[in-house]
RNA sequence: GGAGUAGUACUCAAGAGGCUGAAGAGGCGCCCCUGCUAAGGGUGUAGGUCGGGCAACUGGCGCGAGGGUUCAAAUCCCUCCUACUCCGCCA
């Protein structure tokens, strides 16, 4: 969502930017809004005007009982009566347009950075930077499925039995690694001065509808049956509706933090959930970093993020890109979004680990998260950023230590965590 | 899950149908005092949000949220949410 300001003051970048975002069945409804939002502001002053000489006349009535003149003040209620039908018709239409502004508003996306590439979809993505030396062994790499049944670490016929397609049973060494990655990439991001959180893993809808665009949430969240309850696709949902409604003083920014949750997915949509493997799956493991900062800081922070999972991931011996989001690409409250994607030895290309994005104000503004200002309050910028998710870093970790004998070895950082075990052997 | 108590601005807090958009205080600004700090004294000031206006200013709404009663609600009624206390149940 936009400040609708902007649309009465210039309308032309809303447009541009939904152009850009090749988005152009929404011009319509910028248009749309227009006519409303001058509908509504014709309304308002006469329901405002209205009502003060209402207000005006209400207050008379109390003088004029405290002198105990009841005839006069029941006269004066008799008027009051007679404006009582344009008052309420005047409520239910200004009700009625805010509400229409509202919804069409939610649906206009957010202006993208200039930097952003012009891009119809995800294949005019751009590539920005690689870091680490992505190898091609001499030797095969096997799909990490394969990798994963030589350890007897991964069991879907029986999640399949327990819970369906989608979901997993990791076992032994394998899970272990998982565990060890996560619990590495915490501590990465308390060495980096993140706070370290654990959130709830379900919200109310009213959070998850500030977080994220309709489509997003259709695709993406399961709801608890008979309860205002949404399992959580990742922790960015519940760490940014922690500040839901609040305001935030100066001298707290900027909040830095990093979380841990079990992620949801229902992965409904082009991809959907894929037969083998754990690379779409239902349910995986995250570590999150979130930052709330003033609005002139957000780009700077932006840039450290996705360097941190950079960071991470290069001390794991795991080459990475930076694949920058093109405007087609790019979700409708984001600002600048970029992918962390991994090398696959195998299939010989790179593929997405992580996302770092800068929302700018359009979850702050849905959210009403707001820094106390010298004169008046202010909407703040909110960024996300992937630390490690544990399916797809597993793979990548797997494919990228693997050698040629079948067992893999396990990154220096990860030893402490894996007991001073320095490889993965595939059972005899 | 049951029972009770509470929710007022950035914070604490008064307020019990009209005179309250909300006393008071912290806070914030300025001044004084003490060598500095801590503390103290004086004085001033603002308040959230949506509109109108170039502006000074002005109107609506707003006392956890949503409804209701009333000419009029922070105040009365209903539903919900949250926090705390007690009981129950449990990792």
């Amino acid at each position: 969502m936009i400040d609708i300001n902007l649309i009465r003051e210039n309308e032309t970048i809303v447009k541009e930017n939904i152009k850009k975002k090749f988005q152009d069945e929404k011009l319509a409804i910028v248009d749309e809004i227009s006519e409303l939002d001058k509908e509504y502001r014709e309304v308002k002053i006469k329901m405002d005007n209205e009502r003060a000489e209402k207000n005006r006349l209400s207050s008379e009535i109390g003088a004029l009982m405290r002198d105990k003149k009841i005839d006069e003040a029941n006269e004066i209620k008799k008027k009051i009566a007679e404006m009582g039908e344009e008052v309420e018709y005047l409520t239910k239409r200004e009700e009625e347009l805010s509400k229409l502004i509202k919804e069409k508003m939610m649906v206009i996306p957010n202006i993208v950075a200039d930097s952003v590439p012009i891009g119809k979809d995800d294949s005019e993505n751009v590539e920005l930077k690689r870091f680490g030396e992505a190898v091609v062994p001499s030797y095969d790499i096997p799909y990490h499925a394969d990798i994963l049944a030589r350890f007897n670490a991964l069991d879907k016929e029986a999640s399949g039995r327990t819970s369906g397609n989608g979901f997993y049973y990791l076992m032994g060494d394998a899970a272990r690694l998982s565990s060890a990655m996560l619990s590495y990439a915490r501590d990465f991001m308390i060495d980096k001065g993140f706070c370290y959180c654990i959130p709830p893993f379900m919200i109310r809808s009213d959070v998850v509808t500030g977080v994220m665009s309709f489509a997003e949430m259709d695709a993406m969240m399961y709801k608890i049956e008979g309860e205002d309850l949404y399992l959580i696709g990742t922790s960015e949902h519940s760490m940014i509706g922690k500040f839901k409604d609040q305001i935030i003083k100066k001298e707290s920014l900027p909040i830095t933090m990093t979380s841990y949750s079990p992620c949801f997915r229902k992965e409904v949509g082009a991809h959907g959930i894929e037969e083998r493997g754990i690379y779409r799956v239902h349910q995986f493991e995250k570590q999150e970093m979130i930052v709330l900062c003033e609005p002139e800081d957000s780009e700077e922070w932006y840039e450290k993020m996705w360097q941190y999972t950079v960071e991470l991931f290069t001390s794991l011996d795991v080459p990475v890109r930076q694949l920058e989001c093109c405007t087609g690409d790019l979700a409708d409250l984001k600002y600048k979004s970029c992918d962390i994607e991994a090398w696959s030895p195998r299939q010989q290309k790179y593929f997405e680990v992580g996302s770092c994005s800068n929302l700018t104000d359009a979850q702050a503004r849905r959210l009403g998260i707001r820094v106390k200002g010298e004169k008046g309050n202010y909407y703040l910028h909110t960024l996300n950023n992937t630390v490690l998710a544990s399916t797809r870093a597993l793979i990548a970790l797997l494919e990228n230590n693997y050698n040629e004998d079948g067992s893999v070895n396990i990154p220096v950082p990860l030893r402490p965590y894996m007991g001073g075990k320095e490889k993965i052997e595939p059972v005899a």
